[in-house]
DNA sequence: TTGAAAGCGCTAACAT
DNA sequence: ATGTTAGCGCTTTCAA
């Protein structure tokens, strides 16, 4: 060993994985790697498997389709030994060969380990809330109307109109795709077309934090004028003004446990099919009772 | 070839590694992935990397030390092609065995390309801007004083302020971490040891907005009470209230051009050994005049 | 131009 | 317990 030490031997992996069909190598899918969210999911993800002794390769579909065929032929030709999505879909029709797991929202009829928030749930929650504050009309901006995070969202929003005994109004939904910039756009929008609703809840803090931007440059003032909620809870939530009143996701846990599922899987072993994560309401300024019932 | 597909042959990149002694994957050490700043950068490494057939590992330092080893020998044992450099300095006194390329900031002394930002011109001509607007005592919060980047800026405030005529205050300089809390920290303490300047200028954005927060909850008006200044430009730059006064980088060129250089090292041609990027400097509301010269 | 053969560096199976 | 050998699936070289 010290021979080994002495001559500066170290194994060559391209070998090694060749004879022994192991990569130590993870494959992670992501929608938009820009989007600050997954920061600490991948640091979580990060951690879990450097500390197994695995790498973590980057996958970043960034709104591209096709990159997802790029993604799946990636991992059949078995350069990692297993994939991590967080795109909220599996691709490829057919079987990538090597294990999966899903991350932050289930994947409806897949039979893969899945690390579940309830989005549903906090939205909900979320939607209750504002309308115990007093809110009786309360708009929605969605994210990407085809993502499974986004349809547990917007149902869980309907849930709480529901349970509120509030009816539901299509004219108070704006379609939006989680993007900061779309968020200024669509306060701007909310604006000129005139104030109909006394709260917003929006899909995520981005666009939350957008739509803060475009009240406080109209004048409009948060919560006097109107209620502004997130989800997500990122950072930058707890650094606007007002302070932005959102859904806590445990993001590093997300990353942690799904890596950890499929370490397990990948050992061999049977890892939970399900974890369920707990959301968090966190109370701050952007949401408040609203002036005149 | 339709043989080929109807079979459903995939060569075996393990194999191919073995014999052609490559892998078409690349590694990519930064400090802090979840520092937003990186998500650009790394979306223009992607780009450039995928669209070369070359895949991209995240090694994230996260603050330990220890781990640059178990990244050094990774490239070392051939684990990946070359290595782009986000973290400042070199690490690993011995050869990677790989090309390597930095970003962001030149390595002193390294004798590889460097795709740098003009860190020093952009923090002088912030400065420089800040006491044209009037201000006489300008402060400054730090990165982390070891980092490259950052012993850049600090030197950029420097001259900006003597070209500017003013003497440097040791007692206007805060030492922070790059971090949003952290900037919302030394807000608090800012104010808390009464002000003695009437701009602070923040070596990168995340600090600004906490500085922003701090003031905000603490009611002091920016910039009609203090203006605050930034750098970096990221996307919440322009989305706090009052929209932050920064230095703007282009970071997906950042990115794209270190993968371009390393690209063409792989490809055994000679890259510039220095690409420059320019920075610009942002107006927006949160620095002005100071009310009383 | 096309085909055969050697061998990359390791691991696992087998023989001692 | 230790040593030997075959072979993972390619690419490259060399021969036809």
């Amino acid at each position: 060993m010290e021979a080994v030490a002495k001559v500066g031997y170290v194994p060559n992996p391209a070998a090694r994985s060749l004879r022994s069909r192991k990569t130590h190598m993870v494959l992670v899918v992501l929608p938009d790697l820009s989007n600050i969210f997954f920061s600490q999911v991948l640091r979580g993800i990060e951690e879990a498997l450097f500390a197994a002794g695995y790498g973590m390769i980057i996958g970043d579909l960034n709104g591209a389709a096709e990159k997802e065929r790029r993604f799946a032929d990636f991992a059949a030709a078995g350069q990692v030994d297993g994939v991590m999505l967080l795109n909220g879909h599996l691709f490829g029709e057919a079987e990538l060969g090597v294990p999966v797991v899903a991350l932050c929202e289930a994947i409806e009829g897949a039979d893969i380990p899945q690390i579940e928030v309830e989005n549903r749930k906090g939205a909900r929650a979320m939607t209750e809330h504002l309308a115990r504050l007093g809110h009786r009309a309360i708009g929605y901006v969605t994210g990407p109307t085809d993502n499974v995070l986004e349809r547990e969202r917007f149902a869980g929003y309907r849930e709480g109109l529901e349970r509120a005994g509030l009816v539901f109004d299509p004219g108070l939904v704006w379609e939006g795709d989680w993007k900061l910039e779309t968020g200024a756009a669509i306060g701007r929008r909310i604006l000129s077309e005139g104030k109909r609703q006394s709260a917003v809840f929006c899909s995520n803090d981005e666009m939350a934090i957008g739509l803060l931007r475009a009240f406080a440059s109209a004048g409009v003032r948060v919560p006097e004028d109107i209620s502004v909620a997130g989800f997500d809870d990122i950072e930058y939530a707890a650094m606007t003004s007002p302070a932005l009143t959102t859904i806590r996701q445990p993001r590093r846990d997300i990353g942690r446990e799904g890596a950890s599922a499929l370490l397990e899987l990948l050992g061999g072993r049977k890892p939970a099919p399900r974890i369920r994560l707990q959301t968090e309401l966190v109370e701050r300024a952007s949401a408040a009772a609203p002036k005149h019932g």
